[in-house]
DNA sequence: ACATAAACGGAGGACATATCTCCGTTTAAT
DNA sequence: ATTAAACGGAGATATGTCCTCCGTTTATGT
């Protein structure tokens, strides 16, 4: 919260260092509304601050955002691990369930690299894969085990369901900030197990390599 | 099928007509896999026909892409139509679901101004609002009267859950094209009526100025 | 108070990408 | 064979982003 990232970590200037963080501040606002592609000239705008300083700081547009978005991997793991503690199993997977989507709903630039990849391997693809990963697939193992939610949800399906209430979220958000909340509750319902049996998943997940395929190959700017 | 779709439709030669064809079957397939906002110059490659036709032939994107989408359109309403015939009314829904989630899931394209929007007015909109709504419409009231499909979806709703399934194929297609088939069924499962009442939807569906401020809204890009 | 090193703003160069026009050449039609 | 129509694609124009550079301002320590 005080050194700097750059090599040599001395201590900024009192002026350098409150730029610093207004520009962390207005990236946050500005990846998470515009998404990771914004011209770093309006990231400096909203920070009021001229482009130099950003460069002066960050050495290019990939170390600001693996810096803010880092932060948000983090935010969300703890989501995780807070929903964890909860008792019932299938109390804890839905809050998890729906506190991640609020989360992601109002951050694009999470979204995109949490879900669409393409964005450079990433300091922040790591934090997720150590301390995201394991605590959704133990959240959807514990929900499954008690017979809660459904057995054929793969732990990958996740990332993808996110993904669908992503693009709800950017397509309403203008106009309806909460919609995303009315298809959360959609999906849910076809989680939950139930008395009478609802129809299996005939097409597989996709397996491990295929995802990380998926998430390496080149996506982006479409969308949504 | 021949005439020229500009002012005066005086008949084309046989080499500007051949040329218009495969602009037309180039235009379907870059738009289909890439969106609408490739640059014209992708569009004369794959035609095999340099970009002074294209513009010789359609006076900007904006008349290739009306060309090649209201055809888009209209076979999604002669889905639905098709659909309609069908007995049950849960049959004819489900399949009108799956068919439509196939087509739009294989293009891009037709999703971007049919689901998203902000492509100026278009002709392929009116066509949608004239052939298309009513019948998912009708669809959608026949399978809730018969106690079929839950209560408290709305006609909007549709085209929020085919941009959902649609970021999910765009996600997907290049490592496993059928993967929306996954997420379609788990949508369905949350859609079917159920003898255990399932969550109600607490957050209502947008309103018709609500949609149609959301389809008129500047989005795009994104995403997906 | 002053000297100095650090930081600042933002104009602008380099580069990339898209749209659409123009014209010398080729081709279909009569 | 003549001619009007159509062709290809180089390039003029426009837009937008990244990042550097340098004259000016500001914080800091004595």
């Amino acid at each position: 919260m005080s050194t700097s990232a750059s090599p040599q970590n001395r201590r900024l200037r009192a002026d350098a260092e409150r730029n610093r963080q207004r520009l962390l501040v207005a990236a946050r606002e500005v990846f998470a509304t515009r998404g990771l592609d914004v011209a770093l000239d309006d990231v400096a705008r909203q920070a009021g601050v001229g482009v130099g300083t950003v460069y002066r700081r960050f050495a290019n547009r990939e170390e600001l955002v693996e810096a803010v978005l880092d932060e948000g991997v983090r935010h969300v793991a703890r989501i995780a691990e807070d929903a964890l503690a909860e008792d019932d199993a299938w109390t804890a997977f839905e809050r998890f369930f729906l506190e991640a989507t609020g989360v992601l709903a109002e951050d694009r630039g999470l979204r995109e690299i949490l879900l669409l990849g393409g964005h450079g391997t990433g300091a922040a693809l790591e934090t997720a894969q150590e301390l995201l990963t394991p605590r959704v697939d133990a959240l959807i193992a514990r929900a499954q085990r008690s017979g809660q939610l459904r057995e054929d949800l793969d732990p990958v399906d996740f990332p993808m369901i996110q993904l669908m209430l992503g693009a709800a979220s950017e397509r309403s958000r203008d106009v309806a900030p909460g919609q995303w909340r009315r298809y959360a509750t959609l999906l849910l319902d076809g989680l939950r197990a139930r008395r009478d049996q609802p129809t299996a998943l005939t097409t597989p997940a996709l397996t491990g390599p295929e995802f990380y395929r998926s998430m390496t190959g080149s996506h982006r700017e479409p969308t949504q």
